[in-house]
RNA sequence: GGCGGCAUAGCCAAGUGGUAAGGCAGAGGUCUGCAAAACCUCCAUUCUCCAGUUCAAAUCUGGAUGCCGCCUCCA
């Protein structure tokens, strides 16, 4: 596939170091609060990655770290009164669980940095062997900076520019602006390990560069695009500068997600939690939402923008519903059948797969995933199309393509009946529809129709527009719908 | 200030040289007591603007404008 590369800035083709084997180290959060819809993406993107790699017949191992010894968490611990390792599991154990609902896997491996002390202190000890970094008087060990020429290579600035902006903080015992910690010596009161300089715990970068060390050289290292400086640019340079020929191939990094235009962050104040969405919306339809606009893009969340992907998936999910019950009835006639369906839906699955090898392409793939909806519609909606033999085959390559769709992207592959049910629980909570009265209007109105009182019928048709229901008079009866 | 990204219909969104996917909304039609749903048809001679390269540009080049991100913790 092709696969765009931050190092280069260019897309090209994705072919692993080791044969028939990938390794995958993406930056997983640091466990200090809930996540928040930005998390989500960035964790869907790369699951989604995966599962792609994966049924291309690669076997992928998939790392995703927990920052679990961090500034912010002892912050918050501070905050709550509660003990930082007790922060810490809550924010994995909340992380966890949202992505449990999202659909993302765990990770074959999820390494914890306070597993790790004895591996980022063996990193610092060689850096500084190799005189890549150095110890300060009270403790701390920082990574020099000018001694790794290539520092720079990943977000496209030189060590020049960046020193231009930046200067040493009083009390800080930096030989140059740019070097950043790699070992901080414990300040009285905070958590902290034994080490060859005193008692201090580990940067937040060293993390990374040990605990990605057994697995280099990695083929993809992704994160957010805002780890590229300094987080990633920083990776780079302890796992080089330690020896490392190269720390990874491809360095992908996913766009954010915005409200109003703006990035969603926790500084800013502005972020959803993922469990806040949930409240209102099925997982699957945040999964939909985020996947339908291509990885590297900025996408603004608004619950207008959900609605719409409701909406939308809840077409899919129709069709397959309607196709799913003839198929059961297995009642198909030999009758004649137009040639260009089946060509279009082989031409729509190739669109797919084609979409997909560009650049992990899900927006384009979703909508032929549309086109062919609208095709599986066309032959619904025909009485004499849908019964015929040539329909039975054209439904069972799109319960297949939906199998496919479910595998990759993690979409559509639901219970089609019971994601209809749950949507319409989902959408019942969230427009407080209470049912029992809703009933009770329904009744009065199958009363009124069956005595042609066609004004009382539609008065009561009103009243349930009104509380967002929505009645269709079909020969079977009536049927209603939460109006959206 | 330095570095980078983006600009496609009312909204969302694919498309990196060959004549604008898809979704939502909207209009007309079929159906209906009237509706609704569903389906059919229509809905960007044009891709922020200005120059240029080319037989051919939304796609390449130069310039302008606007928005966003990174440069400090951040997915």
């Amino acid at each position: 596939m092709k696969l765009y590369n931050s190092l280069s800035r260019k897309k090209e083709d994705f072919v692993p170091l080791r044969s028939g084997k990938v390794h995958m180290y993406v930056c997983g959060i640091t466990a200090y609060d809930l996540c928040h819809i930005g998390h989500a993406r960035s964790a869907l993107v790369f699951d989604v990655l995966a599962r792609y790699l994966r049924s291309t017949g690669l076997e992928v191992f998939f790392t995703r770290n927990f920052t679990d010894i961090d500034d912010k968490i002892i912050k918050r611990a501070n905050d709550d009164k509660r003990d930082w390792r007790e922060v810490a599991e809550t924010y994995m154990r909340r992380f966890h669980e949202d992505m449990d609902l999202l659909g993302v896997p765990r990770a074959d491996a999820e390494p914890k940095a306070t597993d790790h002390i004895k591996e980022m202190q063996g990193l610092c000890e060689e850096l500084i062997r190799r005189n890549k970094a150095y110890v300060t008087p009270s403790g701390d060990v920082y990574f020099r900076v000018r001694a790794f020429p290539k520092y720079g290579k990943l977000s496209g600035r030189s060590p020049d520019e960046l020193r231009a902006g930046s200067r040493i903080a009083p009390g800080e015992e930096k030989d140059d602006p740019l070097d950043f910690a790699l070992w901080k010596a414990a300040k009285p009161g905070e958590p902290f390990w034994e080490s060859p300089w005193g008692k201090g715990r580990p940067g937040w970068h060293i993390e990374c560069s040990a605990m990605s060390a057994p697995y280099l050289p990695l083929d993809i290292h992704g994160g957010g695009l805002d780890l590229i400086f300094p987080h990633h640019e920083n990776e780079i340079a302890q796992s080089e500068a330690a020896g490392a020929q190269q720390m990874a191939r491809f360095w992908v990094h996913n766009g954010f997600v915005q409200v109003n235009s703006e990035k969603m962050s926790k500084s800013l104040g502005n972020f959803t939690t993922i469990r806040d969405i949930l409240k209102q919306y099925l997982p699957e339809t945040l999964r939909f939402f985020l996947l339908s606009k291509h990885y590297r893009s900025p996408v603004d969340y608004s619950s207008g923008r959900m609605d719409e992907a409701e909406k939308a998936q809840k077409r899919v999910y129709q069709t397959l519903a309607e196709s799913h019950a003839l198929l059961e009835k297995n009642l198909w006639k030999n009758t004649s059948f137009p040639d260009e369906f089946a060509v279009g839906a082989k031409q729509l699955e190739d669109a797919f797969a084609e979409a997909m090898e560009d650049d992990l392409n899900t927006a384009s793939a979703i909508g032929h995933v549309f086109a062919l909806v609208h095709m599986m519609r066309q032959v619904l909606e025909d009485s004499k199309l849908r019964s015929s033999e040539g329909a039975r085959e054209l439904f069972t390559a799109f319960h297949r393509n939906a199998k496919t769709w479910h595998n990759i992207l993690g979409l559509f592959g639901s219970d089609a009946d019971g994601f209809l049910q749950a949507l319409r629980a989902q959408q019942l909570v969230r427009k407080c529809i209470d049912v029992s009265t809703v009933e009770t209007m329904l009744e009065n109105r199958k009363i009124a129709r069956q005595n042609k009182d066609f004004a009382a019928s539609d008065i009561l048709r009103n009243e349930l527009s009104a509380l967002g229901v929505e009645v269709r008079d079909t020969p079977e009866g009536q049927i209603w719908d939460i109006l959206l």
